[in-house]
DNA sequence: GTATATGCAAACAATTTGCACGCCT
DNA sequence: AGGCGTGCAAATTGTTTGCATATAC
């Protein structure tokens, strides 16, 4: 991280450091608020301002990414390729190993036209201990 | 939509017809407000909030479907599946024809516990138009 | 006639921003 | 020393909700 936000003219402050490493450890894929009470515990003086803006500049570097959940945004540390199931009745987020879906043809698109640089496949269901409440 | 209202309950208001008459006849993926302004050309008096209180009862009940698009939430009428582009320079949301991408094993996600309900796969690129002018 | 839907406005919640001060380089 | 980053609080924006009235059934 500290080489990537050097490389950008950015600086490398505490607060980058510790929000990053927290969120690392992190495997919930916590909102803002919650990454911002567990950054608050090493550093109590930060402010959600503060998250909101670390969170925005290492999405830009592409050293964390962010999830969309019924219109709010989670963060995920785990760079390498995954997607996602959310239970559409605790509102959990699961990580789906990418190997479970095969054949994902990316070059078709770039034949239309497109500039493709990333893509998110998301699932949405129930979970399986919901799935035995449910019944 | 008539049919599956009553199915439920729920009753046919003009709002709510010409809410789903408007956004089938757009292509381009509108916010709520957007959806707000193409309907109050027929119903002047219609309210923001009878917007989103349909919306989401037209959601639920299947007769269209909610992209989330960097927080805010836009609409598409087009029931047939299919995936998005997002161009992230204009913001555009263009449609991907489903038979881009083969053979996505929707089965051995069940196999693991989990009910499977949906999925949403999204792409992130440059549009053929913003892409002629990056360079 | 009765219950659901509406319009209006206020409330809410997530996120962003302006500014004076502090700290990384 | 200089400028980017921070804390704080206020502002903004998308969305939801309470309530009295209107309307579908």
């Amino acid at each position: 991280m500290e080489q990537i936000l050097r490389g950008t003219g950015q600086r490398v402050t505490r607060q980058r450091q510790v929000l990053l490493t927290e969120l690392r450890r992190m495997v919930t894929h916590p909102t803002a608020k919650e990454i911002y009470e567990a950054v608050r515990y090493h550093l109590p003086q930060i402010s959600l301002g503060t998250v909101y803006r670390n969170l925005g500049v290492l999405e830009d570097l592409g050293l964390l990414r962010r999830l969309e959940c019924g219109g709010i945004s989670r963060y995920d540390g785990d760079l390498h390729r995954h997607f996602h199931l959310q239970c559409v009745d605790c509102n959990q987020v699961y990580d789906i190993d990418q190997s479970l879906v095969q054949n994902l043809n990316m070059d078709l698109l770039k034949s239309q036209g497109f500039e493709l640089l990333d893509y998110k496949l998301d699932f949405y269901g129930l979970c399986p201990s919901c799935k035995k409440t449910e019944s």
